[in-house]
DNA sequence: GACTTTGTTCTCAAATATGAGAACATTTAA
DNA sequence: TTAAATGTTCTCATATTTGAGAACAAAGTC
């Protein structure tokens, strides 16, 4: 999460969609792993506020440097490891869970569980 | 899954579990990381299976190896990352979602949304 | 039996994430 | 203004994952 550019991040996502979803299978898929991480991004950002955590506390916490969580809390970051999500989850007293839900094949946008 | 031993994988937690649960903060945290690879491997077998395909199968239309692909499927693999969960999602028409999810601070065993 | 398919394990090079320190910008507090 | 706290970016060495081929075991097919 930038400090100064209004937290609005799901532009990178608009913007990605306008240029590529026209039929692009290739780019619909990296469309979907950015959507993923930006999620992922967003999650981590969430979670360290609600706890009321500064980058250098929740790094402390989890055994690594604030520059590694600022890394992790950037929407273009797209190196995520299970075992991180699983540390930062943890001393967050909360579990990573993990879904692969289908996607909608006709027509929509829409995805069922 | 390995071939001969008969699925029942939850093998590997109960062992853990009866092990350490005793208040050892410490390796409850380990459980927890295991338990989430655990899951991570059965699911992507089940969604494997699901679609009819062989580990080869899969594996070609990921783009790597069966090899690489029996290693995610092996319930002590701990090195899963988002990118590869994309990649796996993406060929089998899912999208992959994360969520951190609140454990239980009092008594209990159960988690909570 | 011989053949094929499938899953598994081993190895290694290549790619990628992590850990960490430094420097800088911005905000807040004094 | 000065100082402290915070977020960001850069760089690098280290650790880890990935890609791939080989070899093997087990099960099914002919």
């Amino acid at each position: 999460m930038k400090k100064t550019k209004s937290v609005k991040s799901s532009d990178a996502i608009d913007i990605l969609h306008r240029r590529y979803v026209r039929d692009d299978a290739k780019k619909l898929a990296e469309l979907e792993a950015v959507r993923a991480d930006n999620a992922v991004a967003r999650k981590i950002y969430d979670l360290r506020m609600k706890a009321g955590l500064s980058q250098r506390d929740l790094a402390k916490r989890v055994g690594t440097s604030a520059s590694a969580i600022c890394r992790l809390e950037d929407a273009d970051y797209e190196g995520h490891s299970l075992a991180m999500l699983n540390r930062i989850a943890e001393v967050l007293d909360r579990r990573v869970e993990i879904r692969f839900i289908m996607k909608r094949h006709g027509s929509g946008h829409l995805a069922i569980a």
